[in-house]
DNA sequence: GGGGAGAGATGCCGC
DNA sequence: GCGGCATTTCTCCCC
């Protein structure tokens, strides 16, 4: 364990990622308090000093600690002991540490950013490009227009010059979105000083629930999926495979 | 790359929980699309068969797959080609690695169970535990009140026999929070058919726009933070070292 | 740094 | 499965 030791504090002020396969108990105490019971798990300290503490299922780390983490080291008992501290955040975790299954560390260089497409703001661009597709005759005037209670995704005028509040929704409709929706449309009214303006939640679908309280309001949904831009990319090459060997 | 590519789909099959340090592309479709770039990753493939790519920073997978993902694995042009793919999701995944610096996969127990302290939950039971937290003569009736607009967090009656709907949140209060109390009270009013229900937000602090919002609704701020009962145990301990050598 | 809102959110519970 | 909602949410953008 004391040949752990010194890898794992010559690592750390390397700034190396590293990754443990142990059997270690963690304890946490900062927003909220934790604590796991000895079990495996999967320790990821990342350049960043990061840490995750991942389980074997599961999209989520079971404990993390934020960048910035700070850590001291010690060994007793035969017991390798991990104190992660963020001082900022007022954080910190214990890790007591009984067995290492692999340890690696391995200099890698930071990562290439994410292309993601297919997100609320394509789909708020596409309503740009293409206003008939909220409803005939609809002038979209600004984007993320912003007021003290928030910032409106599209903002416009339908055939008849009434004003139109437009909140997209990539995925189902809720009554969170009715909200925000309906904060919007109360908000320009009381700037404007008009009475009528009009609510249009974008989305793919909407919850039953949902629908009733935003025709309780007197406002309107309008069916809309976002757009997947890479989709039609990947058409766009003879196939995927193709795509990925160029 | 052919050693790797036996390996892998060895340990896959055996549902071992597999971390690869690599360099690698990796390309994404189903809710959304993205493409990464060659760059430097740690994949993880969990026992659940959930896979995540990180980088070298922050907490989060830049890319990922949920539990259930099944796996294709080729070998072309000196690269492994994983395809991950989640049928019943309409997703996939395409990793293209072209160098690996580690590999490592080792049979990993099931987790244990987190216990966490400090959430809305906890702080709902300290209202319920005292009630003159929210305000001197408060009582309160029923918790998780479901109504077709949502869960009321804590229902009761203040010293005048008000109807009082209490919202709870463990973080700042904001617009989101002061909307769903808004719903809820809403709702109370419609559903019993009366006019006064008073709306309180109990939460650590709140933002100055989401404070004028609650005011203009007649709404009350009461200052609360969630409990942490681990702290208090470990404070009942003589100290975190001794706590944890148990 | 705080406020506001999206996220390929995730995860939990209830119906 | 959907609905409703909390999360040690995280992350980004903008002031």
């Amino acid at each position: 364990m004391q040949d752990y030791h010194d890898r794992l504090l010559a690592d750390l002020k390397k700034s190396m990622p590293i990754v443990i396969g142990c059997h270690c108990a963690v304890s946490y105490s900062g927003r909220a308090e934790s604590y796991l019971d000895y079990n495996d798990c999967i320790l990821i300290i990342k350049s960043d000093k990061t840490i995750l503490v991942h389980q074997t299922t599961g999209n989520n780390p079971i404990n993390y600690m934020k960048p910035g983490t700070t850590y001291t080291l010690n060994v007793a008992d035969k017991r390798l002991l991990i104190h992660a501290e963020h001082r900022q955040l007022k954080e910190y975790m214990d890790i007591h540490v009984t067995n290492i299954y692999y340890y690696n560390a391995h200099p890698l260089a930071p990562g290439s950013t994410l292309i993601l497409e297919g997100t609320e703001k394509d789909m708020v661009e596409a309503i740009m490009n293409k206003p008939e597709s909220i409803e005939e005759g609809f002038k979209p005037v600004s984007t993320e227009e912003h007021t003290k209670y928030g910032f409106i995704d599209v903002f416009g005028n339908d055939t008849n010059g009434t004003l139109c509040v437009v909140e997209c929704k990539r995925y189902t409709g809720d009554f969170k979105a009715v909200d925000q929706l309906r904060r919007y449309v109360e908000k320009i009214k009381d700037a404007k000083g008009i009475n009528t303006v009009r609510g249009i939640l974008a989305c793919p679908s909407i919850t039953p629930n949902a629908l009733t309280m935003l025709q309780d309001f007197g406002f309107t949904h309008v069916a809309l999926t976002p757009p997947k831009r890479l989709a039609k990319y990947n058409k766009a090459q003879t196939s995927l495979g193709d795509f990925h060997k160029s």
